[in-house]
DNA sequence: CGTGCCGCTCGAATCGATTCGGCCTAGAAT
DNA sequence: ATTCTAGGCCGAATCGATTCGAGCGGCACG
C-alpha cells in the first residue's frame, strides 16, 4: 500500500548511512568546514548510494535566509516585456551585473492581481529586486518589499521611496535632440509620446493628461522636447510599438494643410511606425518629414538609419545588477544617471521649404 | 547596542499581539480554514500595526514542498539567449502555458560551472523545469533533477530519459524546403548548419563531426536535406546568428568557380548572415543565389522575405508550459511533436543557369 | 609521563510557517 | 435540562538543513 511513497533521502539520512551527526553531513556537503577527508568521503558515498541529490534548497534558503534569486520585475506581461529590445537589453545588462552572486533571474510581472498569483512580488522569495519602469501602481508592491527589508533598485521609475534609481537624462537629451531639428530649420514639430497613464490613453496630448501623468520617462522626454518647441504638441501612443507609432502618425498626418515637418517620437519603435505612416502617405523620410527616434535600438525591418537618442541600455542594467550586488553586502547604494548620445541617422534633414 | 538589530516580525510575533496562537494567525493569513472574522481581522491589524508583510516565502515552501518557481534552463548566457527570436517565442509561451500555475520564471544558466552559483540547475528553488534545446551535457543535471523528483519537460532536446518532448518535425521539414528547391531546379546546394557540439565548433561539415554531433536539432535538419541532396556539403556555424552565417557564407562562396546556387541555412538568423554575404560579393539574392532560412521570424534589418521553415515557437513554449501543468497535478504528460510549414518568399528562385 | 593545544565531530537550537488531531464551548435538538 | 454537534481555536510535530559552542581524542612539547 506504497503508491508512490519513496519519500527522497535526507541529510539526515545520509547522516545515519555515513555513521555520521547531521551536522558533519551538512559541513561535508556545503561547508568548507573542518571535516576530515575521510569523513567527508564516507558522506558522499552514503549519498551517491542513497541517491541523494544534494541540500534542498528550500530548506537552506530558510535557514541561511537567502535564496539565491533576483527578481527582475517587469511592467508588462512577459510576452510583452520581450518585444520591447530595451528591455532586453537590460535584463541582458542586469544578468551581467548580478554576475559576481551567480544568482538567478526570477522573471515577476506586475499584474496588479495578486489574488490567484502564488508567486507576486509580494511574496517571492528573492533576496532583491530590479524594478523596470516601475509606476506608481507599484506602491504597495514597493511598500511591502520595504517592510520585508528586500532591497530594490528601479530603472527608470519613480518610487519615492529611499530605492536607487538607474535613469537616463531624458529631459536634456531629448532637448538635444529638439534643438538639433531647431538647427535644421524645424518650426512645425508634432511629438508622439509613451503612455502617460497605467491605463495607456491614446489620443491627443491633453493638459490634463500631462498633470496626472503618473510616467516620468514620458513627461521628461514631453518636457525636453517642449524647451525647444514650447508650442509642440502631438498623439500620445499606447505603447512602444511600431503598430501604435503608426497609428498616431496616421493621425499627425492625415490632414496636408496642418502637417508638421517633423516628428519627435519618445522610443525607436514608434519612430519606425511614424516613418510607416509617411511612407503610406507618400511622404519622403527625411525630405518631406524628419523623424527622431528615442533609444538607439536596431529596429526590425526598418529601412533608414534612425537618428535617434541612443541610450546606454545595457550599461543601465549592469549598473543595477551592481547595485544590486553593494546593497547585499551592506554597502548603500548610488542612484546613477546616464547620458544618450544624439546619433544622427538618414531620417532628419532640413525642411524643405524652410518657413523660418 | 543594536547596530540595526530590527528583527523582522514573524507570524508567530503576529499572533501573540493578536492573543492568538500562531496556528490561529497562519489560517487568518493563508488558509481559508475555519477562522471567525473577528478573529482574522485581528490578526491582521496586529500584523499591520507590527509591519509584518506576510508569511515568508521561504519558510512557507519549505513546508508546503512547494516552491512556485518554474526553471527555465538556457544552454547558452542569458544574453545570447536573448538574442535569439525564437527563444524568446518560446519564453514567452512557456509563460502563457504554466499561467494557471501562477509561477514565477526562474531564468538559469548551464554554464557548466556549478563551482560558484549559488544558484543552478541542480541547486534551485523551483518545483519544475522546462529544457531549452539542451544537449547531453546536461545529462548531470537531468541526472539531478530526476533523483530530486522535479518534472522536466525539454523543448528541442534528446534527454535519454523519460522527459516528455516538445519538438517539431525538424527532419521532415528540411526535406520540404530541400525538395522546394530541387524542383526549382537547384542542384548545386550548399549548407550552413548550428552547430553540433557544445564547443560550437566551426568549420566545414565532417563526417566525423557528424559522427560526434550531441545537437539533435543540426543532425536532423541535416538529415533532410541529405534526403534530397545527398552530396551536399556545407559549413558548421558557431551559433545561430546572422554573424556566424555570413562568416560561413563567406568562404562557402569565396570561390566563383564552386559557387553553389543555393543555400540551406539552418535558422533565419543564419539565412540572414547568408544574404549579407552574398551581397558582399555583388550576388543577387534569389536570381545568383537562392536562400531558404528556418524557423520563420522576422530578422532585424533583413530586407528580404525570407522563403523559410516556419515552425510555431509560441505554441511549442505553451506546450512546454502546459506539459509542466500536468506533470505538477500528477498527470502524466505527452511529448508532442509539432509541423512546420514552408514560408515562400522572395529569396528562393530557379537557378539562373539550370545545370541540370 | 603529564599537560596543553588543536582539529574533528556531535547535540541541540533555530529558521518561520503549516497542518492535523484534539479540545472546548456555544447553540440546537430532544 | 442534558446531550449532541459543529464551528473555532490551540499544541505540537514537522519541513530539511545550518550553525555554534561544547566535547573529545590525539599529538607534540616540556
Amino acid at each position: 500500500m506504497q503508491p508512490d511513497a519513496a519519500p527522497r533521502p535526507t541529510l539526515a539520512d545520509v547522516a545515519a548511512r555515513a555513521g555520521v551527526s547531521p551536522s558533519t553531513a551538512s559541513l561535508a556537503f556545503s561547508g568548507s568546514g573542518p571535516v576530515s577527508d575521510a569523513t567527508k568521503e564516507r558522506v558522499l558515498a552514503a549519498a551517491s548510494e542513497l541517491g541523494y541529490a544534494g541540500p534542498d534548497p528550500r530548506a537552506r534558503s530558510l535557514r541561511r535566509g537567502r535564496s539565491g534569486i533576483v527578481g527582475v520585475v517587469l511592467e508588462e506581461r512577459v510576452r510583452a516585456a520581450f518585444l520591447d529590445p530595451v528591455k532586453i537589453q537590460m535584463l541582458d545588462g542586469i544578468s551581467e551585473g548580478i554576475a559576481p552572486l551567480g544568482a538567478g533571474l526570477l522573471l515577476l510581472t506586475d499584474t496588479g492581481e495578486p489574488g490567484e498569483h502564488a508567486v507576486s512580488i509580494e511574496s517571492a522569495p528573492v533576496d532583491a529586486v530590479v524594478l523596470i519602469g516601475c509606476s506608481p501602481r507599484l506602491a504597495d508592491s514597493i511598500e511591502a518589499l520595504r517592510r520585508r527589508g528586500i532591497p530594490a533598485v528601479a530603472i527608470e521609475g519613480e518610487t519615492g521611496e529611499d530605492i536607487p534609481e538607474i535613469s537616463i537624462d531624458n529631459l536634456q537629451a531629448t532637448r538635444r535632440g529638439a534643438e538639433y531639428l531647431r538647427q535644421l530649420g524645424h518650426t512645425d514639430v508634432a511629438i508622439v509620446t509613451l503612455p502617460f497613464d497605467a491605463a495607456r490613453t491614446r489620443g491627443p496630448i491633453t493638459e490634463e493628461l500631462l498633470r496626472s501623468s503618473t510616467a516620468a520617462t514620458a513627461s521628461q522626454r514631453l518636457a525636453g522636447a517642449r524647451e525647444i518647441f514650447p508650442e509642440a504638441t502631438g498623439r500620445v501612443a499606447g505603447a512602444s510599438s511600431i503598430e501604435e507609432g503608426l497609428e498616431a502618425a496616421r493621425a499627425l498626418l492625415a490632414d496636408p494643410a496642418r502637417r508638421p515637418t517633423a516628428v519627435i517620437a519618445q522610443s525607436d519603435l514608434l519612430a519606425a511606425g511614424v516613418i510607416q505612416a509617411a511612407e503610406e502617405l507618400g511622404l519622403q523620410v527625411p525630405a518631406d518629414l524628419s523623424v527622431l527616434g528615442f533609444d538607439g535600438i536596431r529596429v526590425d525591418g526598418l529601412q533608414h538609419d534612425l537618428t535617434t537618442l541612443a541610450q546606454p541600455s545595457v550599461a543601465k542594467g549592469r549598473a543595477a545588477g551592481e547595485a544590486v550586488v553593494q546593497m547585499l553586502s551592506g554597502e548603500p547604494p548610488a542612484s546613477r544617471c546616464f547620458t544618450s548620445t544624439l546619433h544622427v541617422g538618414d531620417t532628419t534633414a532640413a525642411p524643405r521649404a524652410s518657413a523660418d
